[in-house]
DNA sequence: AATCATCGCAACCGCCAACAA
DNA sequence: TTTGTTGGCGGTTGCGATGAT
């Protein structure tokens, strides 16, 4: 199955590849473009597989590549990215142009790996070592390590340098609400004909690194898990933090991957099923109750739409604007890209903050920016001084079911961090059994 | 200087999903 | 519906370069 049909054809050329067979790849690639990979090789005059040819071009050839060592940077990105994509290398580098998944796989096997290892950092899980053995002592793998690693804790490497650093300058702790539910106008194939409750979301934002956990599950955790640039198409589902920023999960998401999520038991380990998130195709309408402006709504017709509203219990959204969320502390992804979205509409009362339908408005083409930004990391991280993304949110969170409402909040008792991923867990299991026939 | 170990990189392998016939 | 082809991804291997003994 590994060597395609094409290569028993004929005998084919493997391994290193001479200056000669890269002119030849390059001229072609360049003149023609590559378009049927199975048929370069012949075109190009090449005694290699097709396979090979795109490999080569991709990992070498490609004119967009970066030569030379990795930054700090991009190493803290890595390692950053890693904590909730795991080993899903072609997400990893979608996030740092120039980079090849190849590239980066080997520099997390070769480099990153032994350096966290010497920080008494486990690299698969980002958890201490001792934490981890610990772990391990109490309960051996399971099958499903491949997810578990994929989607762990959080950088907790990251904030270990972060308290190491931690003489930082406090911040006054902030308290957002994401306030979801779904509206009842659903009407596609995947009905449900009880709309499921609201759910509030709190996330919590610390600022003081002292309360920082070892597990915690901070907003820049979160914001791996949108990878934007796999964008899919057909939401059925979609999720706001921002009212102007819509994201939406991909509701062809196996529910079994859900309740494996589920069954981790760390928090944000619930997200890599949606990371297949994808953008909406329709440009969905968002609308701010007068008596609410931070909640924000949307429609898009045939799709179950999530409300969403964030407030800050102390009065005042960190962003000082009511509409949106500002999920993250200093150089974070939210704060330097994703969720700095809405203020991008800031020619729009906040109250009437409203992206209009694809057709014929001027606004289309700062949408479709949106969409199309890679992440908008892609481009903004090498325009920002990235600092690592080092926030200081000790979430602990867990769900309440309350009646229809169902809360996550933050526990004023912090309780045992397992205590709250168990409850999470739970009530996550059951959200999930809820909307099973959703996702 | 010779040998061995380690490292980093490039390429291959095996699998999967999407698609077309 | 089945089968074959292709593109893509992540894991693994092979090999040259480098350093240590």
């Amino acid at each position: 199955m590994g060597r395609h049909s094409c290569c028993y054809k004929q005998k084919l050329r493997k391994g290193l590849w001479s200056p000669e067979e890269d002119e030849k790849l390059l001229r072609h690639i360049t003149k023609y473009g590559h378009g049927c990979w199975s048929s370069v090789p012949k075109q190009a005059g090449l005694q290699r597989c097709g396979k090979s040819c795109r490999l080569r071009w991709i990992n070498y050839l490609r004119p967009d590549l970066k030569r030379g060592a990795f930054s700090q940077q991009e190493e803290n990105l890595i390692i950053e990215l890693h904590a909730v994509l795991g080993n899903r290398w072609s997400q990893i580098a979608a996030q740092l142009p120039g980079r090849t998944d190849n590239e980066i796989k080997n520099l997390w096997n070769s480099c990153i790996k032994k350096k966290l290892r010497q920080k008494g950092i486990d690299p698969n899980t980002h958890k201490p070592l001792t934490e981890v053995n610990e772990n391990e002592k109490e309960k051996p793998p399971t099958i499903s390590n491949k997810h578990n690693e994929k989607a762990s804790a959080g950088s907790n490497e990251l904030n270990h340098i972060e308290a190491e650093n931690s003489k930082e300058p406090s911040m006054a702790a902030e308290r957002h609400l994401l306030e979801v539910s779904f509206s009842p106008k659903i009407n596609n194939s995947n009905d449900m004909t009880t709309p499921p409750p609201t759910q509030e979301f709190f996330i919590d934002r610390f600022g003081t690194s002292h309360e920082s956990s070892t597990s915690s599950c901070r907003p820049s955790d979160l914001v791996g898990y949108f990878p934007f640039q796999q964008l899919s198409y057909g939401p059925n589902i979609s999720l706001s933090v921002n009212p102007n920023t819509t994201l939406c999960f991909n509701p062809n998401s196996r529910s079994s991957d859900m309740i494996s999520e589920f069954n981790s038991n760390m928090m944000p380990t619930v997200f890599p099923s949606i990371s297949n998130l994808i953008l909406p195709p329709l440009k969905p309408s968002v609308s701010l109750p007068p008596d609410n402006p931070s909640i924000g709504s949307f429609d898009i017709n045939g799709v179950q739409n999530w409300e969403v509203s964030s407030f800050s219990n102390n009065g005042s959204s960190s962003n000082g604007s009511s509409s949106g969320i500002e999920l993250q502390s200093n150089g974070s992804f939210f704060e330097n890209n994703a969720f700095s979205w809405g203020q991008a509409d800031s020619g729009k009362s906040e109250k009437e903050a409203e992206i209009h339908p694809l057709e014929g408005d001027p606004e289309d083409n700062k949408w479709s920016d949106y969409l199309q930004t890679p992440f908008l990391m892609g481009t903004t991280i090498q325009n920002h001084n990235l600092q690592p993304m080092y926030s200081e949110v000790k979430p602990e969170a867990h769900f309440t079911t309350n009646g229809s409402s169902t809360v996550w909040q933050q526990n004023q008792q912090q309780p045992p961090l397992q205590a709250a991923a168990d409850t999470y867990t739970k009530d996550l299991h059951r959200l999930a059994v809820h909307f099973g026939q959703t996702f």
